[in-house]
DNA sequence: GTGAAAGCGCTAACAT
DNA sequence: ATGTTAGCGCTTTCAC
């Protein structure tokens, strides 16, 4: 394991010319940078990012701080974040924030952070009032994906417009039993996204003239097994919604996996909606308001890059694009044909708008 | 930011004693310590990691090699990693290895070399007989979660064991036509997973006198969308199989999703069983062979943390546990009613066997 | 354009 | 039980 050193007595330069050399400064001839170049290549020397954390202040490292690995959004903006990152040569550090407080107020409120990363990326929190002060504050640039701080940089869906979009959609079909299943998470976890998408599925009913009984809202927790127990009994009511607008693909999926299993053919007796286009919500069939969240990491990565880079870059939240992406699993009311579909239907193939 | 020398001459003693008495090092009086630990937490002092591994060799970091973070087991892997080193103190680096080879080297290379991880935990991941040398070679504790490496301490599926078991489920239950979905992963992702369920499947068949057509085998890539497809032209075929055995809970999901859309009734006229237990196979009613990849990211972690406390861990492949869950998806050969099943059995009761 | 020297914040001998 | 002294491997003035 050579050092900065070992480069720069072999080719029989200082340590600093080195530094100078490799790191693309100026005020190296084009030939020592050269010399150098070839000779830290010839001796495998990789600067250590603890020496150059200490002495230079960057760690060539981001923080990426979510609830958990295990949701789809979750993965993608982590492997958009990390694509960018990696081509720069900064190191992807995983945070996973436990909804334990005792945890979190460890972590934010110690400058445990700040001495390891350059900057910040969090997705998917719901900040205490403390946290979002020192997230303002902090010395680093912070961005945050999926749910917007006030004075911290974002990206994300304009949650009421997609909201909107979805249920839409199904009004146009011309469904008035339109259900809802939400995303009221767990503690700790981004309340916003539930609640916006919630508000505006009941202000789109409402502007026609349309109000939702209690029964055709549920809480399915953004994962599947819990949509699937929410659809089920949403279902199973005499007046049942004839079209569920789901807060996300996942739990789209869960509400498809209801109706299969009440034998209620899609789209024949129900639509279902989701929102995310998830990687397997092509093969379920399933319409849905794509969104694009390595794209969004992707994002929130260079943002962070170029604050870090001196570029100077507006505090704002970017609307993340998103479109909707008909597939087989919404149709017109009354749609019902009188036998199950043909078995070569194309139920997969999606048609963008 | 405080730094050491701050809590050091906050209560008057050198910064050795402050190092000593926040490590829980011998030789510090039990006033000292309590004094140090008071200012530390005063001050808000944190440590920097920087410092303390250039200085002392230690980074309190380990470094995750993973092919990508989108898929259950990986991201459940994580998760345990995570949740035992967090409590230890350490950190988690994420390397998410593309398959890109030329980026691979580099990103090896360093990961190795950089000294920013005290440890390294792969997973999912077909090394070159480069990185086998290299990784057993490797100065840090290292180990493997899902597929071995000789001389490399390793944690991991039967994946022999396991697919006899699913395939002998199947046989038990009176099927003789039992397809197999399995994973020819992408380039540069373990290839010995997919290939060691596929020959159990082959063994376990030939072991009854049984030899599957060819058409009766599909690569599923070990994701959704792909092994719908494999599922799909698996059973249009005439003979199509009545069981169906996927190498993973996702591709399994992918051959139920095939089965509905062509009208077929599960498990009345397909049988499907998988390898995982994932999070939504019970939403599926799918009969699997559990596993625990979270624990088995608890297990490499502590692993590599017993080896830097100098805990002497002997070199081995420890298998992990497997369980066959009885859920809905798997029946009797000839179960056939004559009428779709009634709205309100039990699909998703799972049992244990 | 290049080098010398002074740290960055900590740990690890070696003293005391 | 505690303090002193060197570094760890880099970056960064400030000279030249």
């Amino acid at each position: 394991m050579s050092s900065i050193h070992d480069v720069a007595t072999y080719c029989g330069v200082s340590t600093a010319t080195v530094s100078r050399a490799l790191r693309g400064l100026p005020n190296v001839s084009r030939q020592t940078r050269e010399l150098v170049q070839a000779a830290a290549a010839e001796l495998g020397y990789v600067p250590s990012p603890s020496a150059s954390g200490l002495s230079g202040g960057r760690h060539r490292a981001v923080a990426i701080v979510i609830p958990s690995t295990a949701r789809w959004f979750y993965s993608k903006v982590i492997e958009g974040v990390d694509s960018v990152l990696r081509r720069e040569g900064y190191d992807t550090f995983l945070v996973i924030l436990a909804a334990t407080l005792n945890d979190r107020e460890r972590l934010f409120h110690n400058a445990l952070l700040r001495k390891r990363a350059d900057a910040l990326i969090a997705l998917g929190i719901d900040f205490t009032d403390e946290e979002r002060r020192e997230l303002r504050s902090v010395q680093m640039p912070a961005m945050i994906v999926g749910g917007a701080v006030r004075g911290v940089r974002s990206v994300g869906l304009d949650d009421g417009a997609v909201g909107r979009a979805a249920t839409e959609h199904l009004l146009g079909l011309g469904h008035t039993r339109i259900g809802h299943i939400g995303g009221h998470t767990e503690y700790g976890m981004q309340h916003s996204v539930g609640e916006d998408r919630e508000s505006a599925w009941r202000n789109a009913l409402a502007a026609h003239g349309l109000q939702p009984p209690p029964h055709h809202h549920a809480d399915g927790a953004f994962v599947v097994p819990q949509a699937k127990v929410a659809a089920r009994s949403m279902l199973r009511s005499p007046d049942r919604p004839t079209a569920i607008f789901a807060g996300s693909d996942e739990m789209a999926f869960g509400a498809l996996l209801a109706a299969t299993e009440l034998g209620l053919r899609v789209p024949e007796d129900l639509s279902v909606i989701g929102i995310d286009d998830h990687d397997w919500s092509d093969a379920f069939g399933l319409t849905t308001l794509r969104q694009q969240p390595f794209e969004q990491g992707r994002l929130a990565a260079r943002t962070v890059l170029d604050e870090l880079n001196g570029i100077p870059v507006p505090v704002r939240t970017t609307r993340a694009p998103f479109e909707l992406v008909v597939r087989a699993s919404t149709g017109p009311l009354g749609s019902a044909p009188a036998q199950a579909p043909a078995q070569d239907a194309p139920r997969s193939t999606p048609t963008a708008v």
